[in-house]
DNA sequence: CAAATAGTTTAACCATGGCTAACAATTATT
DNA sequence: AATAATTGTTAGCCATGGTTAAACTATTTG
């Protein structure tokens, strides 16, 4: 469908039963799912933070922990990470709020998240099912895939 | 712990600016994510399991450490935790087999990890990118999108 | 057959991200 | 203003999934 630039692609277009990748490929998949797993919380709690200021105009801990599903204890250790990571500015018992740094990765989060999130629709996911997927695949796909997804939303949206 | 967010939400579909989910959805969302996180590595490695055994004829913990880019121990813990959960059976120093659980397992990873591989590659993601970005997305993909991902590959396989 | 090498396991450690329970501070109610 | 309720923090616990270093087993080879 995608008349983007065609990447040349392998020789092989393996099927299932077919060879393992070599072992630096296959590791390298790997190492990339799991450095993923490492920011993905950080990027999770920063994005939450960026819209409930967006759109409640304050982001506090107990809303943090409901919308997470997570007690208030572990959202309160969160946020001395984030703050030790130099990404909010928190005084006890007031809003957070974004640093420069965290502002810049709310965005690119939610902009990742959005991308995802209407390519699923587009495709024909249903709403629910589509912000659920969303969720969980947005930290793992890649720039290149973002941006056929991209293109792919705008030529299928009517 | 209550929820004191009244503003009535609009019906679902708008852009990205918008607003929250309701709370209990958005929370569905981030526990059903955890959850996901819980089993990932686990499916990791009996679906390697099951490659390796697939096209090696067997599946020594060495193997799997290169593969996964990952210490000679900590293949040996997570093969204790896998034998714990009913998935494997081990012999010291000798290969690893999967159980029946294990091996329905195995399948049921590989397909999934299949058809998510074989739709980027449709969707035109380059097969390096693709591989790196479906070793990610695979566990966050619902049934639902997985089955609608099938059907657009068959569609747009040329 | 003995020794070297390769493979496996164990022990002891660390960071992360959950939890509960107890306490402290703030805000709301009466 | 006193008290109640809500919100936030701290301390201590646990499981997971990594790590290195050392010990043990199996296999290969001189």
């Amino acid at each position: 469908m995608s008349d983007h630039e065609q990447p040349p692609l392998p020789p092989t277009s393996r099927l299932s039963g077919d060879a393992l990748p070599p072992v630096e490929q296959h590791a390298q998949q790997y190492e990339t799912v799991r450095n993923a797993h490492e920011t993905e919380l950080i990027e999770d709690y920063v994005e939450l933070i960026g819209d409930l200021l967006r759109h409640r105009g304050e982001a506090r801990a107990a809303d943090i922990a409901s919308r997470m599903a997570v007690s208030q204890a572990t959202v309160s250790k969160m946020i001395r990470r984030l703050n030790e990571l130099g990404l909010v500015t928190s005084r006890p018992y007031r809003s957070l709020f974004l640093t420069e740094e965290g502002h810049k990765m709310a965005e690119t989060s939610r902009a990742r998240h959005d991308i995802v999130l209407h390519f699923l629709r587009a495709l024909g996911v249903r709403d629910t099912t589509a912000r659920i997927d969303a969720e969980g695949m947005e930290h793992h796909v890649s720039d290149e895939t973002l941006a056929i997804m991209q293109r792919f939303t705008e030529k299928h949206q009517s």
